[in-house]
DNA sequence: AATGGGACCTGCGCGC
DNA sequence: TGCGCGCAGGTCCCAT
């Protein structure tokens, strides 16, 4: 899944869901999603620990446990979660909560992965985390594209550089803010920047606000779809007509992606 | 410092 | 129908 807004999404919703709830016990379906601990130690850690808070940082996904201890997520490519009385399809890790229910951990290619740790702050992955797009001033933002000379696609996608976006929703900004995806970041005016500045608040927000876009595998936690799909400008429109200009919106692969864009709106 | 390619995985849709 | 290929919303690791 699973960009900013869908892990916002699952966040909001698992907070209203299991917060104070118990692990009665976990199911592990597939051992590979479990990092840097062995299985068995992992579930004698959890069972029996109280959810207390579910926190997110781009898109890591955090539930605290008690006596300090964090259950840490991430989807990466195809996995979901998804809460229900049953063992969902593609369920790799499945905890047992204590009102009967169970929180599936799903993923189709079994690319993600659980750590559990004392201090999910220093995971190398948050300690070199860039900012929250939707926190950071505008005056911040802009500064961040001095003096790099990567391209402004792969650069935003960079998550040292930039926290939470990936491929579809760099596409929809660079899209929005007219910036081509191979343009140099530094050689981008001010004005564009502050222009990709606000595109992406207003895309991250309503994508929040339609909990996310499904294309693939991600689900609510309820197993229900996002909704933000009919709201792509580009992502996935090849030889179909520029919303804007009616140009003809092109592919191409940058920086071995997949990247949707209009040749004639964005330069 | 920055970029490119491969690895990790499974499943889908397409063309032949 | 069956098969092979390209493609998929992410990240890490290695080589250059």
């Amino acid at each position: 899944m699973p960009e900013l807004p869908e892990v916002t999404t699952i966040t909001s919703q698992l907070k209203g869901s299991v917060v104070n709830k118990k692990i009665k016990d976990v199911i592990i379906k597939d051992k590979r999603l479990i990092k840097a601990i062995p299985p068995k130690k992992f579930k004698s850690k959890i069972k029996g620990k109280t959810i207390k808070d579910i926190l997110r940082r781009g898109k890591v996904l955090v539930l605290k446990l008690d006596q300090k201890l964090f259950f840490v997520i991430h989807l990466r490519i195809s996995g979901w979660l998804m809460l229900s009385k049953k063992e969902e399809q593609y369920a790799r890790v499945i905890l047992a909560l204590s009102d009967n229910k169970l929180l599936n951990f799903c993923d189709m290619r079994a690319l993600g992965e659980i750590k559990l740790v004392e201090d999910w702050r220093k995971l190398p992955i948050i300690k070199t985390m860039g900012p929250e797009p939707l926190e950071i001033k505008k005056e911040n933002f802009i500064e961040l594209f001095k003096n790099r000379k990567a391209m402004i696609k792969p650069l935003i996608m960079d998550q040292k550089f930039l926290a939470g976006l990936g491929n579809i929703y760099a596409q929809e900004a660079l899209f929005c803010a007219g910036i081509n995806p191979e343009r140099k970041a530094s050689s981008i005016k001010k004005e564009k920047l502050e222009k990709l500045y606000d595109c992406l608040i207003s895309i991250l927000k309503t994508a929040i606000t339609k909990k996310g876009s499904s294309s693939n595998t991600y689900r609510q936690l309820d197993g229900a779809q996002g909704s933000y799909i009919p709201l792509l400008k580009v992502y996935q429109r090849e030889a179909q007509p520029c919303f804007r200009c009616k140009t003809l919106i092109k592919r191409k692969v940058t920086a071995s992606r997949g990247t949707y864009f209009c040749p004639q709106c964005q330069r």
